[in-house]
RNA sequence: GCGGAUGUGGCGAAAUUGGUAGACGCACUAGACUUAGGAUCUAGCGGAGCGAUCCAUGGGGGUUCGAGUCCCUCCAUCCGCACCA
């Protein structure tokens, strides 16, 4: 008897595929390429639980589909292994990261390689081995290396910059740079030691330390960038993050902000994706205005994106963090402001975040000169400005502001109108845009013209220019951390130098502990001579965004020694075609690898400015969490029974529609144990009324519950402390246990493995399921319910081929018009649906074939053999066990996607809606030669209407255009 | 507050350009076969009604011969950003 036995199939071509290197892609050839990748994992200890392969699920079918089509397809994986987590453990334990590491991506690949992926695993990358973060690190001093030239939009060799310097100093170059870079002339230039010369380059490389104020988090002893940050707290582990001035290594990527906004449009990207890019971007277009500030020879700027309303501007407001604030300062105010400086600086980052609705701040006891007006406005300081964006000055329009407003309003300051109709308001900041008034030049003028004039006017006079300012800042690069790249830069005094190329890779040193040292340094600090050539080498290592920022080049000539990738090799890879991840990297990985790309790009390292040409963000795999209900007895005693309720007791309670009879009921139960646990341990608890009792819900492992009932069993053993637990079940003995869904994790207890889905049902079902749950773009939790109709499918696709006695038998008849038209229905849909990427449809498409066939009891060739191709890319190992026992000697993946053919699909007869009086009342098949596709000028044979309508004779038959046969009766 | 997405049976979900809403699967119900199984097969399965029919795609309104689909408006849920001037 030969059931479908999976176990032995999947085992069988895993075998296959990996002894006879099917998977093997080579670099060059005659076939078109695609390039199908996935974002790759990082090895964490809890291993892979079913939403992890979703997306490699999808990629793989994805691959498996174009190479039937005839591409050369690469198709990928690796690990991104350097990372907190092991590091968090080696401190613990003090054990190398690297062995836990390097643990965690053996499961990772035994767990990847049951479920069937057409990986290509000799290029696989782990961006923890030196023979790859040596190219990291090459990179880095490309960046150190390069600046960015405003002129020609792209990155240069900075020799380029100091011939310009030589040349002419640096009063006519455009480029990005720092904002505190001095103006200098060729003479001086030329006149520089090397010292002062190297110290004014690292204004202009596009990676440069830097004393910058960054997010530090003390729990994890290191820096973290804006987006590794989650409501002012670290996204890992949640910890607290504040403000430090500390000095960093950067990088410059606000010199490429306006590329990496302007290509969006060009990519194939979701719209909310882009759209996520572009606020972290958040480019704004607007102005500087200057203000002459009274009694004092400084001048602030403020940048505004609202010109338009500068008379109604009457206050100024400053970061508390900038520089000025003392020297604007009246010494009346001395005390006041000093104070609020310095509280500011103490609140942390959360509480500043949290707070946003106080308002505080303190006047400087200073007045500056509003440009258009020439009427003094006091200049104050508040948290409320932040000193990152912009010029750190805000130049205050209480009227169509909201923050001004509420600051004007509590500090009593003026407030002008300018926008006619803000008047009747309650609130004139209701009101953003309209004609201006009270507004000397701009009078009469619409928002949007009053701002043209207001720049025009203060450019003319020379206290204003238009201005773009971005949101995005450059990126903190350095991480006071052990498990990630060293940095292949040494220090003679404050001015860094690169080691020489031919000594990379720098390679991690071996340190007692992975601890920072005693006085503060990162743990690189704890190295024996980290020295090059006696000079001290960075003791930070880079951010885990530094190897996937290019990860997906290393792939396309992953054993490459001489070089990142061979420029040959990237050139015919090109871009990813299809990349497969999700959102959670959006303004993270997905902006950085893009930079990365871009900058390669501008220097001939590589052909494409943009790495991912197509990006599919797959959602996230849910668990489905269980939870008892535990009753806290009130009483201090410290030794509590355990208590738990079943829901729908619970649930009555809470409604408040528990019965006097059901109360009793439980009431009894729980004095009876109740007594019986204070006979035992000698204490006095009791219940008087069950609804006064708190209840708090708490997570059960998910393994045993089953349809929503506990094990009980099982669940008192779980736990020592659970042993005696009291459980209190429904009226029907059983115990009822709610439900919630949320991310998988460990600690939640809802974690499924996909090893024992493969080991239940196989990893065809596996994969086929993980489809057909719903779009992958959507969000959905793990349900194992309607997973059996997925294995029956399968079961019942290997009984087509074989006779009831298990004998494999199919016939060589000549199919039927009938059977051809399933298949090539069949064909076409799974076609369309992997070529739109969207693979749900097509396995019920799949499961629809299959009845029909089993209907028409077709078990011939002609149909099965091209069907069990279309199902490979889905069902690989189901797929080709059937290709081989229909007698083929090669692997099925070796062959060609049937192509479908519409003659098939043309029907006899065209179906027409079909409306009387008006109403649409059906679908009338009308033999195909009686209406064609002009249908306007048919005329319908009356004949079948009057069949139709019960042998009533229609008064009228208008045929409209559009296919559609209105009657009238 | 700003930006985005989603809303269809008990559940997961289908529905090219507007054209018989709920395909397919799960769960459920009934029956068949059965020395019984977490097996297979057949039928039914949005709501109301004996029925013809009527009502149903978050609520309300509109365009149209015809709306899940297009337009307006409101509501709910989720996600991202957030004193960004």
């Amino acid at each position: 008897m030969a059931e479908y036995d999976f176990r032995k199939i999947e085992k069988k071509w895993q075998q296959y595929w990996a002894e006879n290197d099917i998977y093997k892609t080579e670099n060059t050839s005659q076939k078109p390429k695609f390039y199908a990748l996935d974002m790759f994992p990082y090895p964490s200890g809890a291993g892979l639980h079913v939403g992890h392969p979703l997306g490699y699920i999808a990629s793989d079918i994805v691959s498996r589909y174009k190479r039937l089509k005839g591409f050369n397809v690469l198709h990928p994986m690796g690990f991104d292994s350097f990372g907190l987590p092991a590091e968090q453990y080696a401190i613990q334990t003090g054990q190398h990261p690297a062995i836990t590491t390097e643990q965690n991506i053996k499961r990772y690949k035994e767990q990847l390689k049951n479920i069937g992926f057409s990986f290509d695993w000799d290029r696989e990358v782990q961006t923890h081995q030196a023979e790859y973060y040596k190219w990291t690190q090459w990179i880095f001093m490309q960046l150190f290396n390069s600046w960015y030239n405003k002129e020609t939009d792209r990155a240069e060799d900075i020799e380029t910059l100091i011939a310009v310097f030589q040349a002419s100093g640096n009063q006519n170059i455009s480029t990005v740079s720092d904002d505190d870079t001095p103006i200098f002339t060729a003479e001086e230039w030329n006149s520089w030691e090397e010292e002062d010369q190297l110290k004014t380059l690292l204004h202009y490389r596009l990676t440069f330390p830097s004393e910058a104020v960054v997010n530090w988090c003390p729990a994890l002893g290191t820096v973290l960038a804006n987006d590794e940050i989650k409501d002012g707290v670290s996204e890992r582990g949640g910890h607290p993050v504040e403000r430090k001035k500390m000095k960093q290594w950067m990088m410059r990527i606000t010199a490429y902000a306006d590329r990496l906004l302007k290509n969006l449009d060009h990519l194939e990207w979701s719209e909310p994706m882009k759209d996520m890019q572009t606020n972290w971007i958040g480019k704004s277009y607007g102005c500087e205005l200057q203000f002459q500030v009274e009694d004092n020879s400084k001048v602030l700027t403020a940048f505004t994106t609202r010109p338009d309303t500068i008379y109604g501007v009457t206050f100024i407001v400053m970061a508390p963090e900038h520089e000025w604030i003392n020297k604007l300062t009246t010494a009346e105010q001395e005390n006041e402001v000093k104070a609020y400086v310095e509280a500011a600086k103490n609140r942390s980052e959360r509480e500043r975040q949290t707070d946003v609705k106080s308002v505080s701040g303190v006047f400087t006891g200073s007045y500056a000169t509003n440009p258009f007006t020439d009427e003094p406005i006091p200049i104050w300081v508040a948290d409320y400005v932040l000193a990152g964006y912009g010029t750190g000055v805000v130049m205050a329009v209480p009227s169509s502001d909201d923050r001004d407003y509420r600051f004007a309003k509590k500090f009593d300051l003026p407030i002008t109108l300018v926008i006619k109709g803000s008047e009747e308001l309650d609130n004139p900041t209701d009101l953003k845009h309209g004609t201006m008034f009270n507004s000397g030049i701009l009078n009469d003028l619409t928002s949007k013209e009053a701002t043209r004039k207001a720049i025009e006017y203060a450019e003319e006079n020379g206290f204003g220019q238009s201005k773009v300012n971005f949101r995005m800042r450059d990126a903190v690069f350095s991480r006071q951390r052990y498990w990630g790249e060293p940095v292949p830069a040494y220090f003679k005094g404050d001015i860094p130098y690169l080691v020489d190329e031919k000594d990379l890779p720098i390679k991690l040193p071996a340190i007692d502990k992975y601890k920072p040292t005693e006085t503060g340094e990162p743990p690189l600090g704890r190295a024996k001579n980290w020295t090059y050539n006696g000079d001290p080498l960075e003791l930070t290592t880079m951010p885990g965004w530094a190897a996937s920022s290019w990860y997906f080049l290393r792939y396309m000539d992953a054993n490459n020694e001489s070089a990142f990738a061979n420029k040959e090799i990237t050139d015919y890879w090109g871009q990813v075609d299809l990349y497969l991840g999700g959102t959670e990297h959006a303004t993270g990985h997905l902006l950085y690898s893009r930079f990365w790309n871009m900058f390669l790009y501008d220097r001939g390292l590589i052909s494409h400015e943009e790495p991912f040409k197509k990006l599919i963000n797959q959602g996230m795999i849910q668990g489905v969490s269980s939870f008892v209900y535990r009753l806290v007895l009130s009483g201090d005693d410290k030794l509590m029974p355990e208590v738990f309720l079943s829901k729908g007791i619970v649930d009555r309670i809470q409604k408040s529609n528990l019965t006097r009879a059901e109360q009793d009921i439980i009431e009894k139960i729980l004095k009876r144990e109740l007594t019986s646990f204070n006979h035992k341990h000698g204490t006095s608890w009791s219940v008087e009324n069950v609804l006064e009792q708190k209840i708090i819900p708490m997570h059960v492992d998910i393994s045993m519950v089953k349809n929503d009932i506990l094990d009980v069993d099982e669940f008192k053993a779980w736990r020592p402390e659970l042993k005696n637990a009291v459980v209190i079940p429904e009226a029907n003995k059983n115990y009822l246990c709610g439900s919630e869904v949320e991310k998988m994790s460990k600690s939640k207890y809802n974690v499924v493995n996909p090893d024992e889905i493969i080991d239940r049902y196989g990893a065809d079902t596996l994969r086929l399921y993980e489809m057909f749950l719903g779009p992958l773009e959507q969000f959905k939790p793990w349900n194992t319910n309607g997973i059996d109709g997925v294995f029956k499918f399968l079961r019942k696709v290997w009984n087509l081929f074989h006779k009831e006695s298990g004998e494999f038998y199919v016939s060589n008849e000549a199919p039927t018009k009938e059977e051809l038209k399933i298949l090539h229905r069949t064909i076409k849909k799974a076609q369309e649906d992997i070529e739109r990427y969207s693979f749900n449809t097509s396995v019920s498409e799949f499961m629809i074939c299959l009845n029909d066939l089993t209907a028409l009891k077709c078990n011939k060739v002609a149909i099965l053999e091209p069907l069990v191709v279309v199902l490979s890319p889905y069902a690989p190992h189901i797929a080709e066990e059937l290709w081989h026992k229909l007698g083929h000697v090669n692997s099925i993946t070796k062959t060609e996607f049937p192509s479908y053919n519409e003659a098939y699909l043309v029907e006899d007869e065209h179906e027409y809606p079909v409306s009387v009086n008006g109403k649409m009342r059906a679908k009338l098949k009308f033999p195909v030669d009686m209406v064609k596709e002009d249908i306007e000028k048919q005329v319908l044979d009356n004949e079948v209407i009057q069949k139709w309508l019960d042998g009533k004779s229609p008064k009228k038959v208008i045929v409209v255009p559009k296919k559609i046969v209105n009657v009238v009766v």
